[in-house]
DNA sequence: CGTGTAAGGAATTCTGACACG
DNA sequence: CGTGTAAGGAATTCTGACACG
């Protein structure tokens, strides 16, 4: 579930986020979504995972400095190897 | 594989078609993409694996209109199931 | 810090039509 | 029949900024 081939508008109803967030979590480097010719977001379905968890961890207190720094202290996949990288 | 969340140019990319192909085959009932609120077709993997064996179909000097009546009869996925409907 | 919003522009997609054959 | 193209419009996405706190 690597390619970048959701637009945020479809991740945005995908996660429930709103397209300013994840803009936001992208600027923080907490996810890498690829770009078409004209400049446009392509995210993948583990983005679309990554970015739910993103904002869960954030509602739970943690910071976007905090999530990048040690992404293997909180990235635990529900499913073994469903958000590899 | 069946999430509808593929703009047409990205399935133009992963399938060499054209736009306009693509949005024949819709026309000629052999795919069926949801539409957002405005509009824009969203397609699935596995629409995308499907138009690719519509097109290799046509090459071979089958018509749209065959290809719709017997899908059975000529939708043989490369991988059992993965293109089940 | 994380998120909302209004602003203006650029890229994307849509439909219906004319064309060829 | 299957596909190309130009046309005009509508929806989508982008960036940078101001705001709050």
């Amino acid at each position: 579930m690597k390619e970048k081939v959701i637009s945020i508008g479809t991740v945005r109803d995908l996660t429930g986020l709103t397209e300013r967030q994840i803009r936001y979590y992208e600027e923080k480097k907490l996810v890498f979504p690829t770009r078409t010719a004209g400049g446009a977001r392509k995210f993948s379905f583990d983005d679309v995972e990554l970015l739910k968890l993103i904002h869960s961890k954030l509602k739970d207190g943690f910071h976007t400095f905090e999530l990048r720094q040690q992404p293997e202290k909180w990235l635990h996949p529900y499913e073994e190897g469903s958000l590899s990288r």
